[in-house]
DNA sequence: TTAGGTCTTATGGTATACCATAATATTGTC
DNA sequence: GACAATATTATGGTATACCATAAGACCTAA
């Protein structure tokens, strides 16, 4: 079927997701939001219960996830949500550095204004978020705003390796964007990748969003040494 | 227990592996080493009974791989071997020299022997393989000697990605390898990088790790040309 | 009160059953 | 021989059963 016939008014839909698609779904949401804490227990039957399917299906998006990392799975103690030390942090920080100055640079080699457009648009939520105080806004819309990049220069298996592993930090950065000022700061290193995009400057944007990045990972340090100290 | 009690000798070994652990390791190598092609079916049927183990596990070890990207779940067609075509791989080569290179770096930048004597030892493992013809002891070599970059330098998280990425282009990989001339410059580029790691340049460590992916990127890409004017 | 032994329960590992639907094979008609 | 209709088989989706073992509760003796 050519590309004229994709789009077609009688194209048949595609199925329904299955159970177990949607068990993986509400799973993943689950733990990315908080409601499973990192070294909770994630017991087969209760899993069952509150998400009203059988074991074969909970046991099936547990394997799922082990295998993206959100969950660990220890011989004598069951599946849990896995926990993120600092030191895994810092090399995810660091790998989304390298990833999205990467991609940060190919949208400033492409110089296509479409993609400062949709970037622009992006902040412009992001902002608007901070404004009503809308963290989970603002969480989406930065999720919105990388995946704008990497998608629009055509680098969709980096923005899956980024996407799990963004996915991981996901706790710590619920708790970075709430840092004072950063609902500044950040949105202005933001703007400082997306100027660098518009004038075509590589380097520039390469260097932005790795200090955009290196920002962010400081503030998540900090945060979970404080954290310690606390407990 | 405190860590002085950790490594006693009295320590209760870990328990044997599950089905589900010995089928996935089965499976996976299974589809790296190409006895599970490309595009082929994987019917649980037929896989129960060539594991010798129920639909549960072949499942879940179904779902465990998918996760990974190994294998690819269309909703009319069941799952598949994760197919990989041209841009996908190009996409891979990238990731990995923006991953590598940042390892090289690290390497070079924490001036410990330690590290280039593992590396030249990984090399020479490599060079040896090449002349006795041992291809999967250069595959396996290649991957020892990444895996030490980045281990020695405390990357595990980086080396989690670049391996769950390697293991999707391993076919490619088997064929790169092969090319001619091959067993002398992939060495000698290799060699490149610890030498810069020996002498402390960061900059030429990274981008002698860059050269050498983007080298084999560039074999892959006429290695796949070819193969797909042939068909 | 503590420690050891015993009993009970919780839980993950694994297998199998059943169903719906898609795919394939077969048959009949033109 | 081609095509449509029908029957059969293959296959993934999902549930449940059963087991072994670990964990926890309980009891008893010192």
């Amino acid at each position: 079927m050519n590309a004229d016939l994709r789009e077609t008014p009688i194209r048949v839909e595609r199925p329904s997701k299955t159970l177990r698609e949607l068990a993986l779904e509400k799973v993943r949401e689950a733990i990315v939001e908080g409601y499973f804490k990192p070294g909770e227990r994630l017991v087969e039957r209760d899993l069952c219960a509150q998400l009203g399917v059988s074991r074969t299906i909970v046991r099936e998006v547990l394997r799922h996830l082990e295998s993206e990392g959100l969950v660990a799975n220890l011989h004598n103690k069951g599946p849990i949500v896995a926990l993120l030390d600092l030191n895994e942090a810092k090399q995810i920080y660091e790998i989304r550095g390298a990833l999205e100055g990467m991609a940060a640079r190919l949208c400033a080699e492409r110089r296509d204004p479409a993609i400062v457009k949709a970037l622009e648009a992006s902040l412009m939520g992001i902002r608007f978020s901070y404004a009503a105080k809308d963290m989970a806004g603002v969480l989406g819309l930065t999720n919105a705003f990388y995946q704008t990049m990497f998608t629009m220069v055509g680098r969709h298996v980096a923005w899956g390796v980024v996407n799990l592993l963004t996915v991981r930090i996901n706790h710590l950065r619920s708790m970075t964007i709430k840092t004072e000022n950063r609902d500044v700061e950040g949105p202005a290193q933001m703007e400082r990748i997306v100027e660098a995009i518009k004038r075509g400057d590589g380097d520039a944007a390469h260097k932005a969003a790795l200090d955009h990045v290196a920002r962010a990972a400081a503030i998540a340090e900090a945060l979970l040494a404080a954290q310690q100290t606390h407990e």
